[in-house]
DNA sequence: AGCACGCCGACT
DNA sequence: GTCGGCGTGCTC
């Protein structure tokens, strides 16, 4: 810089200086106004406050400077929460009014680029820094991965305040816990060493498929010991609170207290803020917790992990949906820290990260796999049973011989789909799936209408199988829960108990009975878990109009399956499927992380996600229209559709869980058509695309024009 | 989103 | 001449 330049800054900043002050002054004068301060100064340094103010307006993703009065310069200091004017109107040099509306000061500055009066920062709510600029940078990053403003990241990641979790000073930090034997760790050909690398301060980064049994909770608890025995931090994400209470207690059973917080709603706002804090301000590096625990300021992160990121519950419902993979493999990179991503399943975009090399698969060899996990039998659902008993429950015979055979021994385990899975459309003769012959989207037929591709819209009137070149389809209908019931009539000796989503059982006990579930609530059975499992209606899960029926087939399977005792000790588990599909094939030969490769093939092949990436944009019509119109979208992006939008199943109110309709406001009104594109750039392109997406949408509120769309980045619901 | 400013038509 | 219609643009 040369020196004119700089005399020249150093001038219009002190003009500006002098016109805040004026501006204060002013504003002191001014008695007819109540005031939450009383500094007559500003700070002598840096009496500039930038300042991200709390509201959810895409336009308004920038911050705003405000001046510091000196009363408030200890205080006011970067990560605060700050209640601000906004929005007041200059009068006569001076601003009146404006609604007090909060925010976080992201920066403290010598001068501001704003050609005005600042406005005082009106009041400083607590000193307690909770946005530091490495939480900061981390919400700037997934903001802008997925097309949302920086405000509403930032609401997910900071919990709200309660100022009496605040008001108590957190305990202090314990010296680290000496490193983790291997455990059963070892079972793994190279457990040990990724344990050895978390503590020696390294960042190794593995997929790891876990052996079917109990024993995933201490796996997890032990690499987080291994990277808090190096003096680092560690976040483990689960998809719900029994999992992270499993996690927990594992943890503290190797650590003991005080060196980890378990993040989960069930501690109740306060709790959950006051162990918040302890993590804020370094009092404690280990963190176990559910989704929103993604986001937790673990200091000098030496491990993130993640468990079954099949799991729709790492989504987070709220603007703009971010996925706890993605955010912690974001993590992974800028903290450089270790990242382990488990489940007893594979999805396609953990199979993705090994066949790019970024991580290394972390499995067991064969025999290992052999001795843990149950003998898997199937059985078409076509096929007769022969025995009267079996016939009466509806059941093929080797099912009913399953089951009683199990309830000999223990108890056995009834898997039974919920409700509310629609049909998807598969060739009659070879149950291949119907794909459009243009994009490669799902077929569907509505009520009355022609066949047209759920994707591009394209109407495939005379569908032929790729496959067998049949040309009828079947939708496959819900056999329903009732099998079970008949099941539990059929053998009236054994007790029957029910897990589901309003009553979840955590274990039951090592007697015989029948543990009837749907998936996700499966309990967990006391002793060596369950004596057989019984795996009902794989139609109904193989048959979802969703992208990812297969594996997620395969993961609600796996999972049920693991609570069964392994082949040696007798476990059985029968389910009734079509054996030729790949998802059984791949539960019967115990193989998830070869089912999410191939899957990851054919996605390649086809051009699905997340080998391509897509967004989704919904809206009215010509809102979406118009939207992709004013989009720079990268080159070689493909618009798929516009489709009519499903209106949202009326008879079927929201729970939690369900996906939301992101992004609060614009919902389809009644009488309103709305509509749905995709767009799909090649591998890559992603951050691009999602940056076309924002800015086309920002420009878009700037002038005013039409209704908000909706924009969704890595869709889950690809129809 | 609010709210103030601004540039044209009917009124005292 | 002045009041006020709501189109346009900004919010530190």
């Amino acid at each position: 810089m040369s020196r004119e330049n700089g005399r020249a800054e150093a001038s219009e900043a002190g003009e500006q200086l002098a016109l805040i002050r004026e501006a204060v002054r002013e504003r002191k004068e001014d008695r007819a106004r109540p005031r939450t301060w009383r500094g007559a100064e500003l700070a002598a340094e840096l009496p500039v406050a930038r300042v991200l103010v709390d509201k959810g307006l895409v336009h308004l993703d920038r911050f705003f400077d405000y001046a510091v009065p000196a009363a408030m310069d200890a205080e006011a200091q970067p990560g605060v929460r700050v209640r601000v004017r906004f929005g007041a109107g200059e009068k006569g040099g001076r601003r009146e009014g404006g609604k007090l509306v909060s925010g976080f000061i992201v920066e403290r500055a010598a001068r501001s680029d704003y050609r005005g009066v600042l406005a005082p920062v009106a009041q400083v709510l607590s000193p307690e820094r909770v946005l530091s600029p490495e939480l900061l940078a981390l919400c700037r990053a997934v903001a802008d991965r997925y097309a949302g403003t920086l405000a509403d990241v930032v609401q997910l990641a900071v919990p709200p305040r309660r100022a009496r979790a605040e008001a108590k000073p957190s305990p202090a930090p314990l010296p680290p816990n000496p490193p983790p034997e291997a455990g059963s760790w070892a079972r793994y050909g190279a457990g040990a060493g990724f344990l050895a690398a978390l503590t020696r301060g390294d960042a190794p980064r593995a997929v790891w498929t876990a052996l079917p049994g109990p024993t995933w909770p201490q796996e997890l608890a032990r690499a987080a010991a291994a990277a808090l025995a190096g003096g680092r931090g560690a976040l483990v994400v689960v998809p719900d609170g029994r999992a992270a209470a499993r996690v927990d207690t594992a943890l503290r059973e190797l650590i003991g207290e005080g060196r980890h917080v378990l993040l989960t709603a069930d501690a109740g706002p306060e709790e959950r803020y006051r162990r918040w804090l302890a993590v804020s301000r370094g009092a404690v590096r280990g963190v176990v917790g559910t989704r929103a625990a993604m986001f937790a300021p673990v200091a000098g992160l030496g491990l993130v992990a993640l468990w079954d990121d099949g799991d729709a519950s790492h989504s987070d419902p709220h603007a703009p949906q971010p996925h706890a993979r993605e955010v912690l493999i974001q993590r992974a990179v800028t903290e450089r820290s270790g990242f382990l991503l488990g489940g007893l399943s594979c999805t396609v975009e953990a199979a993705q990260l090994v066949e790019s090399g970024w991580a290394r698969p972390l499995a067991a060899d064969r025999e290992q796999v052999r001795a843990a996990a149950p003998l898997v039998r199937t059985v078409g659902d076509g096929d007769e049973a022969r025995d009267a008993a079996a016939r009466a429950a509806r059941l093929p015979t080797m099912a009913w011989q399953t089951v009683r055979d199990g309830l000999r021994r223990g108890p056995v385990l009834v898997q039974v789909p919920r409700r509310g899975y629609a049909p998807r459309l598969a060739c009659e003769r070879c149950r291949t799936p119907a794909r459009c012959r243009a994009c490669a989207g799902p077929l569907q037929a509505p009520a009355a209408g022609e066949l047209s591709c759920v994707w591009c819209g394209r109407p495939e009137p005379g569908w032929h199988c790729a496959e067998c070149g049949g040309g009828r389809l079947r939708a496959q209908v819900v056999g329903a829960r009732r099998t079970a019931e008949e099941l539990g009539r059929a053998f009236p000796a054994v007790p029957v108990r029910t897990s589901g989503r309003d009553h979840v059982l955590t274990t039951v006990p090592d007697a015989p009975a029948l543990v009837v579930s749907t998936p996700g609530a499966e309990p967990v059975a006391e002793g060596e878990g369950y004596a057989a499992a019984l795996l009902l209606d794989g139609w109904a899960l193989l048959g979802r109009p969703d992208l990812r029926a297969g594996e997620e087939a395969l993961r609600r399977w796996l999972a049920a399956a693991a609570l069964v005792r392994g082949q040696p000790a007798g476990g059985a588990v029968a389910v009734i499927a079509e054996p030729t599909l790949r998802p059984v094939q791949a539960l019967v030969r115990w193989d998830p992380a070869g089912h999410a490769v191939r899957e990851l093939a054919e996605r390649a092949e086809l051009g699905f996600p997340p080998v391509s990436r897509m967004a989704s944009v919904a809206g009215r019509g010509e809102d979406v229209a118009e939207l992709l119109r004013t989009a720079e979208l990268p080159a070689g992006a493909e618009v798929l559709g516009p489709v009519p939008l499903p209106a949202p199943d009326p008879g079927r109110p929201r729970r939690p869980g369900d996906p939301a309709p992101a992004s609060g406001r614009g919902h389809p009104r009644p009488g309103e058509e709305w509509e749905r594109a995709l767009v799909r750039v090649r591998p890559g392109q992603g951050a691009a695309l999602a940056a076309a997406l924002k800015a086309a949408r920002v420009a878009r509120l700037v002038k005013r024009e039409g209704e908000a769309v909706r924009v969704r980045i890595d869709p889950l619901d690809l129809g």
